[in-house]
DNA sequence: CTGAAAGCGCTAACAA
DNA sequence: TTGTTAGCGCTTTCAG
C-alpha cells in the first residue's frame, strides 16, 4: 500500500528547533492557545511556514483525543438535497481545518444500527450531521446518544434537546407555494407527499393544508398520494392522479425530483404544461430550472443548512440556540398558471 | 468540542489480557498476519468481540504509517456523474474498513494547487482517486506524483505510467450511438461536446466522427458546439443549433444533463420530440428515464468504475494491469426515433 | 509565560 | 510462533 509521505516528514520538534523554543510552545502558537509572548509567537510562526510544516492528524488526534472529522450521515431520498447539504458541510469542515466523513446508512440493511455503531467507534468523529430522514429516526439517535456523539441535524421535527437543528420554516412555504396556486384561480390542487417517516415532509403537508383551509377549500382524500422522493413515484402517482374521474389542475409534488415525474406523467398523458395542468416542487434543485417548462418551487437553503451545522459543531460551544431558521423563497416559474378555462 | 468517547475505550491491551496473549498477537490477529496458531487465533477474536473492541485509527495510523482513507478529489462538471462515482469509491472503502475522504478541487480557485498540496499533506491519504477531468489535469498529477502520493483514475486518457486506469471504450460507445441515430436514417447528427481540457469528452467527439465517416457523412463545422456538461448549455446550444438555417435532425449530447437541456430547447422552440427531432445523452443516470420522453443514451458503469479504482488503491499491489476497460451499454428508449417525413 | 516528562494506542523491529 | 522494547508525533500534566 504504501503512505503519502515524503523522505521525511517535518515534524513539532524540528519547527520548535527552528524557532528556539519548545515542542510545547510550537502546540500553543499553533492551537491559538494564550500564554505565549507575541515574539515567540512570530518565531514559532515563521519557522513553521519556512520549513512547511503540516502537523500529523494521527499524532493530534492520539494526543489530543480530537479527530478532527465531522461525519456526514445520509440516508438516500433525494441525491440532490443530499448532495446540497454535503457541499455546505463540506465547505465549512475544510475552512476550519477539519475533514468531512460521509457515511450511508443504508435503510433495508438489517444491520444497519451496528454499522452505524461501528463507523462512530472507529471514526471517531467530533461531530456528526443527520440530513432528513434520519434526524428523525429515533433508533439512529439512540445510538448516537448512547455513544455520547455531539451531532447537529437540517430540518428535524424531533425534539432532540440540546441538539442544534438548523431549518426553515416548511410549513409556512408549503403553505405560500400552495396560495401561490390558489391565487391562480386552483382549488383542484392535489398533492404528492415525501414518504412515510420522513417528518419533514409530513410538515410540508401541513402547510398544504393551512393553504387550504385558509382558502376555505376542505383536503379531498383522494387527492393526496404518498410519493417517496424519486421522479419514478413522481410519474406513477401523476398519472394516477390525472386519471382520477375529477382530475386536480394543480398537483403539488413535495421536491422537484417527483414534480420532474409529474412533468413527465403529464406529457405521456399529452397534457399541455401550465396550460392543462399547474406543477410545482420543493427545493430549487439543479433540475427544477432545467427543465420544460422550468418549475415553480421554493427555494431552501440546503448548502447554508449545511454549512452551519457543522459550524455549530466545530465551535467551542455547539449548544444554543437549539434551533436555527434560515430564509426561504418562492420562486415562480412556467410550470404554474391559471386553471384551465374549459375546467 | 468533545470527542465522541465512552468512560473508556477498551484498547488493544484489554484484549491481550483477556485473550491471554500478548498485544502483538492481537494486533498480528486483527490484520491477519500470518505466524499465530489457530487456537490463540480464535481466542483473540473471541476477546474480541466480547469486549466490542475496536481499534483506535489514530494509534492505528500513527504507528503503522497509514491512514485507512482515500481520497476523492473531484472537479464540478457533472454532479450525477461525480456522486455515481463517489458511491462506488466509498462502497469499496468501507468494504475494507476505509473511509471516504471527499476533496473538491475548485477549479476557479487561484490558489487551488496550494490547497491540493494542503490537503495531501494533512490528510495523509493512502491513496486517492481522480475524476474526469481532474484526471488529466498535469498540473495536479504533478503534485501527486511530487508528493509521491499513490493515485488511480477514472475515464483518464492521460498516460499516467504505472497508475490504475479504470475506464470504458468512450469512443466505441459514442459511435454506437451515433450508429443508432444513422440506422434510424438521420444524416444531419449535430454534436454539443463537452468541456475544452475534458479528455474524456474529446474521445467523445471522435466516436462521433467515427460513425459519421463510417457511414460516408462528413462532420459539418456548424453542427459542432462546445457545452460544458450543464443542463444550461444543453438548452443555449440547443436552441443555437436548431435556429440554424438547415437544421440537425439528431442532436448528440455528450452527456445527459445537456441533452436534458436541448429537449428544453426544442420544447420551447416548439418541437415535439422524437418526432421532429431526436436526442441522445451520455451516461444514462437518473434524469435520463426520468424525463419525457427518456433519452437514449449510453450506460457506462461509473459507480462500477468508482468501485474498481478503490479497491486497486487498497489491494498489497495496486499497480498491474495500469488498464481495466469495463463494459458500457446503449440504451434506447423514446428520444430517438426516424428522420421527421417533412424534412 | 515556558519547558520537561509522560503517555495517547498501536505496530515495527527485534529477540527469544 | 510469540513476546518485548521502542517509538510514531503530538498534547497533556505539572513543575519551574
Amino acid at each position: 500500500m504504501g503512505s503519502a509521505r515524503l523522505p521525511r516528514a517535518i515534524t513539532i520538534e524540528d519547527v520548535a528547533e527552528r524557532a528556539g523554543v519548545s515542542a510545547k510552545t510550537v502546540s500553543r502558537v499553533l492551537n491559538n492557545e494564550p500564554n505565549v509572548r507575541q515574539n515567540k509567537r512570530e518565531m514559532v510562526m515563521q519557522a513553521s511556514r519556512d520549513l512547511g510544516y503540516r502537523p500529523n492528524p494521527a499524532a493530534r488526534s492520539l494526543a489530543g483525543a480530537k479527530s478532527f472529522l465531522i461525519a456526514h450521515l445520509y440516508d438516500n431520498p433525494a441525491p440532490e438535497y443530499i448532495a446540497a447539504a454535503n457541499d455546505g458541510i463540506y465547505a465549512a469542515c475544510r475552512a476550519n481545518g477539519y475533514f468531512l466523513l460521509p457515511e450511508y446508512v443504508d435503510p433495508k440493511a438489517n444491520d444497519r444500527l451496528d454499522r452505524l455503531m461501528n463507523f462512530l467507534m472507529t471514526a471517531r468523529a467530533d461531530g456528526v450531521i443527520l440530513t432528513p430522514p434520519l434526524c428523525d429516526d429515533i433508533e439512529v439517535l439512540n445510538i448516537l446518544n448512547q455513544t455520547d456523539t455531539p451531532y447537529a441535524s437540517l430540518s428535524a421535527t424531533h425534539p432532540s434537546i440540546g441538539r442544534p437543528v438548523i431549518n426553515h420554516d416548511e410549513r409556512a412555504a408549503a403553505r405560500d407555494l400552495v396560495l401561490h396556486l390558489i391565487g391562480l384561480g386552483h382549488r383542484e390542487i392535489a398533492m404528492i407527499t415525501g414518504p412515510a417517516g420522513h417528518n419533514a415532509a409530513r410538515v410540508r403537508e401541513l402547510g398544504y393544508i393551512d393553504a387550504l383551509q385558509q382558502a376555505g377549500l376542505s383536503p379531498r382524500p383522494d387527492f393526496s398520494e404518498r410519493g417517496d422522493y424519486t421522479m419514478r413515484s413522481g410519474i406513477v402517482f401523476g398519472q394516477k392522479l390525472l386519471c382520477l374521474p375529477s382530475r386536480p389542475t394543480a398537483i403539488f409534488a413535495a421536491n422537484d425530483d417527483m414534480a420532474v415525474g409529474v412533468l413527465t406523467a403529464a406529457f405521456s398523458l399529452g397534457y399541455q404544461i401550465p396550460n392543462d395542468l399547474s406543477v410545482v416542487g420543493y427545493d430549487d434543485n439543479r433540475l427544477a430550472s432545467a427543465v420544460w417548462p422550468p418549475l415553480t418551487t421554493i427555494r431552501q437553503p440546503v448548502a447554508e443548512m449545511g454549512r452551519r451545522a457543522a459550524e455549530r459543531l466545530m465551535s467551542p460551544d455547539p449548544l444554543q440556540p437549539d434551533r436555527e431558521t434560515l430564509d426561504f423563497k418562492l420562486i415562480i416559474r412556467a410550470s404554474t398558471g391559471p386553471v384551465p378555462a374549459y375546467l
